[in-house]
DNA sequence: ACATCATATACGCCAAAGCATATATGAATG
DNA sequence: CATTCATATATGCTTTGGCGTATATGATGT
């Protein structure tokens, strides 16, 4: 994984809340995070695929769903700024990881 | 510093490099710089303007040069990224911080 | 089989960002 | 004060990247 090619995955809001919202909740379908986020659905799903094409997210096909969570063999220093950022960052990110997630539908 | 526009700092190799190198070497001049990277004088001081402008970068003009440092008051989420980055990619980045600093016209 | 639902992709558009080249600025030096 | 040296900025160009809208895919349920 070079560096710049992931700080440019961080570096669209977007991207960057959907690994913030999978950071605090492990698993998300896309219909929860496109909820989470207010966003559109197409826009969702094309950073997924930017994300999981980088090997950043990893996803799960059930049913009708894709269920995607952070991908488990990033390396260390990867996961250490998620985290980092996250920790250093929670005010900012408070709004978007208190919500609950609502779209029961999945689950 | 809002981590998005942070981290689009890092998803430029050049700048990258300008920031692992400072992260290396504590305090280096725009010749120092362009010599280690191998880059056009323009290209370089672009890049410093634009780091500059976040304050990610601190600038001392001393003469003719200008000496360049991270910033001392970036928020520690901010240092510990790069610190992290600079850690976890050794390897990737030792051809640029094995160098000798070239240009003693500087010091 | 057909309709519906969740997700993915294609297309065309627009804005942002990087680059090379040329030029400006401002300090030192003769 | 004219020149040189280090650095900064302006200009025009090209590439990249994000977006909305429309459409495709593929699973589920009737």
């Amino acid at each position: 994984m070079l560096p710049s090619v992931f700080f440019k995955s961080l570096s669209d809001e977007t991207r960057l809340h959907i690994l913030m919202l999978l950071h605090a909740h492990e698993e998300l379908c896309v219909c929860d995070i496109t909820s989470l986020l207010e966003l559109s659905q197409p826009k969702i799903s094309r950073h997924l695929a930017q994300l999981r094409n980088l090997n950043i997210l990893q996803g799960r096909k059930q049913g009708r769903w894709v269920y995607y969570r952070i991908h488990p063999d990033l390396p260390q220093w990867v996961r250490l700024t998620i985290e980092n950022c996250a920790e250093g960052n929670k005010q900012q990110f408070s709004y978007l990881l208190d919500k609950p997630v609502t779209s029961n539908i999945c689950e």
